[in-house]
DNA sequence: CGAGCACTTGATCTATGTCAACGGTAGTGG
DNA sequence: CCACTACCGTTGACATAGATCAAGTGCTCG
């Protein structure tokens, strides 16, 4: 479909920086691989207002929709570091296992989306983050105004429970010379409950 | 993978009832296509409570996941009377298309399932409605209890707001004998807003 | 007949939204 | 260097959408 040069196997990545916009909805592009980082999805609607469609993280695959119409149908925006790869990688069609494979992994993803949006407050803040974390023990939150969005609560309301999280020892806020860095950065212990 | 016999090109499909399970999380089986209905899939935790997970409508893909990983992930369950069809059909495998066709579909979907929770209790209880018509201009509801979980609102809002749209004449109630039929149905109307 | 389920409606409660004020940091431009 | 603006986060006071509790209806099924 794309005519790709044989690409080199690896070093083929591309990164972007924290709220950078991987890609617009209708634009043309191909698919990418998240190797690392976390992208927010939004759906464009007539007036051009973005509304909440899903999170990507590191191994999830992004805009594969362009393979077939030739159009992103999200927009594409990071909200941490992140790092992606041409999808499917050299040029090949997509492999039918890789295919069934991350087929079945949007539909877990799917699911745990609708997680982080049912229930209490803190029972979905605390999805969120484990969500985020993606398997590891440390993370680097997003801005509260974006968890407000990915939970549907407020930012106010997301404050209030990160401090009572904090202040129970759940998550750490990093500090750089003992001064709140900027954009805060936490650390969930606690995998479990 | 599974050994199929050629089988009926058509003809091979099979009928659930409403309230019928298709297959529980973590039973072996095939991967179907959803050709008519609405089936709704929950997570089975490890004390065996069921978490809504997601719906599937006509078109839709369910328990994929069994090619690859031989086990359901969910629980499926049929909210309205609904035919599958073996997928992929004919013992073939999926065809790469397919398959991609489908990837982009499951993350529309999500998109869908994000959008009826969140926001204002009526607007979710309508695009519950819309997204279960399937851009039809009729559809029958399954139980007010099943709108509640899938909207995460509460029963007595779902039949409040179900009601509200009723008097508004936005859905009408199917009435047999002029009696109101044991298990409701409505009928959409104004699919635009 | 009784049990169970789906639905309706009213009264009340509360988790979360809303509004407001304030502090810290980063960037920009003179 | 100092405004000045723009975010991001925190916290308090108050409002309210929707949850919760409760009572009752009608239908189905055994």
């Amino acid at each position: 479909m794309l005519e790709r040069a044989v690409a080199e196997p690896t070093g083929s990545d591309t990164r972007h920086r924290c709220g950078a916009v991987l890609f617009q909805a209708g634009d043309s592009g191909e698919a990418w691989r998240l190797c690392e980082g976390i992208v927010r999805l939004d759906q464009i609607d007539g007036d051009g207002i973005a509304s909440f469609a899903g999170l990507a993280i590191a191994g999830d695959i992004l805009g594969c929709e362009t393979l077939l119409l030739g159009a992103y149908t999200f927009r594409a925006t990071a909200l941490t570091p992140c790092r992606v790869e041409p999808w499917p990688g050299g040029g090949l069609p997509p492999a039918e296992q890789s295919l069934l494979a991350t087929l079945a992994q949007a539909q877990r993803r799917a699911a745990d989306m609708i997680r982080l949006r049912g229930g209490q407050a803190m029972a979905r803040v605390r999805a969120a983050i484990r969500l985020l974390a993606n398997g590891h023990d440390t993370v680097v939150l997003p801005t509260q105004t974006q968890l407000a969005e990915i939970t549907d609560l407020r930012f106010e309301t997301i404050s209030r429970l990160l401090k009572q999280l904090e202040r129970a020892g759940q998550i750490l806020p990093i500090r750089i010379d003992g001064v709140h860095a900027g954009r805060s950065f936490w650390v969930p212990t606690q995998p479990g409950h």
